[in-house]
DNA sequence: CAGTGGTGGTTAAGAGTGGGACGAAGTGGA
DNA sequence: TCCACTTCGTCCCACTCTTAACCACCACTG
C-alpha cells in the first residue's frame, strides 16, 4: 500500500494561471515531469471542472472500476463506456503548456484566469469563481476529518 | 530503521526566528536533515498557523484519512481534495531557509518574528503574539494531562 | 578565536505569458 | 486529380517577473 502511494504522482498546491486565446495553459513547473507530457482530459460528470491525469493514472482508474465487485456488471459497462467517450487526449508543448480543446473550455467555462487544484495522481482545472465557492462550501467537512485523524 | 514509527522525525523545542522581506525563514539547525530539504506546507483549517512536514509524513497523513473506516466516503473524498489543494511544496535553500509563498504568509499573518513550534513528524509556524495566546490558553490542559500520565 | 547558526542583499536562472512563423491538414474549384 | 487557398496546430522567440543559488556578514558559543 505504501508502494502504490509513492508510485503515484503527487500534485501539491493551488495555482492561478491564465488561459490565452489559443486555449493554452501553463502547467506549474513543479508539476512537470518530462519535457513533453501526455495527459488525459476528463470533464467531471457535471462539467464543473476539468480533470487532468496521466494515461497511466487513467488506466488505473478504469481498472479500479472494472475490478470493483460491489458494482453491478451492467453499471460498470455503462460507466466505462461513458468514461472513455468523455476522455480526451491532451499534449503539452515544449514550453510546458497544455492545449485544451475549444469545446471543453466552453463547456466548463474556462477562460482568462483559472484555478489549478492539485491532487493525488491528478489535478483539476476550475473556473476561478466556481472554485472559490466549492472550496468555501466544503470547509466544515475538512475540519471534521482533520479532527478525526488528529491533524 | 525503516519501520514507519521510527521513520518519523521528531522536532523538539520552540524557536523564535525572523521572516525577511522575501518570506524566507531559517529552519533551526537541529531540525535539519540534509542540505536541501523538501517540505509540505499546510495551513491549519482556521489559518492560525502553518504546518510543515516532510512529503512522507504528508502521505502518511492522507493515507490515515483514507483508511479510517469511521469517516464517510463522501467526507473523505472532499477532505482529501481540500488537503491536497491546500498543501504546497516548500523547498529549503542551501542555507537551510524555507521559502514561504507570499499568500500563505499574508493569510496566516506571518511577518517579522515568528514562533517555530516542534512536534512529532511536523512542526508549526505561528505568528508570535497569536502563539503566546494559544500557549497560555492551553497550559492548564497540558498540566492536567501531564499529571494523568505522571510526567 | 575558529566554527557554527542566523540574517541580509545581489545575481543569474527559470517560470509564466504573448505573439509570430512555419508546416500539415482540410476545403473548394477547375 | 491536381492545385491554390484557408485553417489549424505546434514550435520558437521575446519579454517580464519570480525564484533560487550565491556571497558576505555578524553574533554567539564552545
Amino acid at each position: 500500500m505504501d508502494s502504490i502511494v509513492s508510485a503515484q504522482t503527487f500534485y501539491a498546491g493551488e495555482f492561478r494561471h491564465a488561459i490565452d486565446e489559443k486555449n493554452r495553459i501553463t502547467i506549474p513547473s513543479r508539476w512537470r515531469r518530462k519535457n513533453t507530457e501526455e495527459f488525459i482530459l476528463l470533464p467531471d460528470s457535471q462539467n464543473q471542472f476539468l480533470l487532468v491525469m496521466s494515461p497511466e493514472e487513467f488506466a488505473r482508474m478504469s481498472a479500479a472500476a472494472e475490478s470493483n465487485a460491489s458494482i453491478a456488471a451492467r453499471e460498470r459497462r455503462i460507466f466505462l463506456r461513458q468514461l472513455h467517450s468523455r476522455a480526451q487526449h491532451g499534449l503539452a508543448d515544449k514550453q510546458g503548456r497544455l492545449v485544451l480543446p475549444e469545446e471543453l473550455c466552453r463547456k466548463i467555462g474556462l477562460k482568462g484566469e483559472v484555478a489549478l487544484v492539485g491532487g493525488r495522481g491528478r489535478f483539476e482545472i476550475w473556473n476561478v469563481t466556481r472554485w472559490k465557492r466549492a472550496d468555501e462550501e466544503e470547509t466544515p467537512t475538512y475540519q471534521h476529518v482533520a479532527n478525526v485523524i488528529g491533524l
